[in-house]
DNA sequence: TTATATTTAAAACATACGTTTAGAAATAGG
DNA sequence: CCTATTTCTAAACGTATGTTTTAAATATAA
């Protein structure tokens, strides 16, 4: 049994209990009661709530980028005519490797994500375009090629439709799971919900203006 | 000048911060001082501030919710083949009247709505159903009646990704127009937004599964 | 081993929150 | 006009929050 160092107890139990519950619901005791360190460590540590919280991002958007830039780069690779499904599913194989990289991760992620949009009016927006925007940019590209009728315009709005989408989903993901369950008795998971947002967004994306 | 009473003050303030900021980061101080009346006073008027909150929704679906019922009883009567987007342009009216109850009434009205659906963790959903489930009966059979191709489940979760779509396309719709205006030189608002995104979540809700 | 730096720990701090209280002020009814 | 009810106000209450402090414990390195 290796030992877990402080930080990295910090990190975990805060990404669960933000994807949670919140980032302003959350408070420090909790996280550190249930990561089990002294509640001073996270300002030892992290310096205050804020940075933990960029600190959890962080984590996530340092495997999940390159993940996808690597996915992206494929897609331009091997296909010359490119559709919008194609560019969508490229998202799937590296948000479900985040649940490879730390139990039920591509749920915390876009918990996270969606949770953050809404919270931090418009500093997530910012963090992600500073730090990671060249992932941005290829998809952008991708995106305008495999939609040659649309414009600029047209697909912007498009794409912000698209964000909203997946971001509100996974925001609620646990709470529409739950309650899918108990009308429908279906068992649904994350990979599911991914499979059945995509068609859904890519026709929208995709459709005649 | 007409005297407006303390209840109403709050209630104005209320929903413009909450909209803004949401519920969790908007305290009863910032709500009393910017109506201008005494902290104690929502809690005289309506108890506590989860109360309050209920107001404030409250104060909008009594509004917004006959308008749709009578919308969508419109198009029942009207029309024997019901499609998809005749069924979310029954919306577009109710939404756009609430501009004229209240200034910036439609942004306000769907900003509290996504708020309330990621922040209550299901109480919300739970405050709608109970109180307006009727009208919310009858938009998902019309749906239903537009989409015989779909199974009962596809369809809630459809609608959940266009609730998603919505919500936060409006919640930020003050941002999204301010780039788009400065990007594509565009004039852009609500009502275009509103038109501009039922096409797409037409053909999501639509799209073979 | 000893000196130095890093990490942990308990406690207190300052602030902000929702709520309650007690009494003043305003309003309404007879 | 007087009384009774409603509404408003200032102050305080208890609790919870993020953060800081001080010192002890632990690890590191010479």
């Amino acid at each position: 049994m290796q030992k877990i160092d402080t930080k990295t107890k910090i990190l975990n139990a805060a990404e669960q209990l933000f994807a949670e519950r919140g980032f302003a619901d959350t408070s420090l005791r909790l996280i550190t009661s249930q990561a089990e360190v002294n509640l001073a460590s996270v300002n030892y540590h992290f310096g205050s709530k804020k940075e933990l919280i960029q600190a959890v991002l962080a984590r996530y958007f340092d495997v999940f980028s390159p993940a996808l830039e690597a996915s992206l780069q494929g897609l331009v690779d091997n296909k010359e005519r490119i559709n919008q499904v194609d560019v969508f599913n490229c998202l799937v194989e590296p948000l479900l490797s985040l649940d490879t990289f730390r139990y039920q991760g591509t749920t915390i992620f876009l918990s996270l994500l969606g949770r953050g949009y809404v919270e931090s009016q418009g500093h997530l927006r910012w963090f992600i375009v500073t730090n990671y925007g060249n992932v941005v940019a290829i998809f952008n590209k991708l995106v305008r090629a495999a939609n040659p009728h649309l414009s600029k315009e047209e697909i912007f709005w498009r794409l912000h439709f698209t964000l909203g989408t997946v971001v509100f989903t996974m925001a609620s993901s646990k709470a529409l799971i739950d309650i899918a369950k108990a009308d429908f008795d279906a068992d649904v998971n994350i990979e599911g919900l991914i499979h059945r947002v995509i068609p859904f967004i890519a026709a929208g994306v995709s459709s005649p203006s």
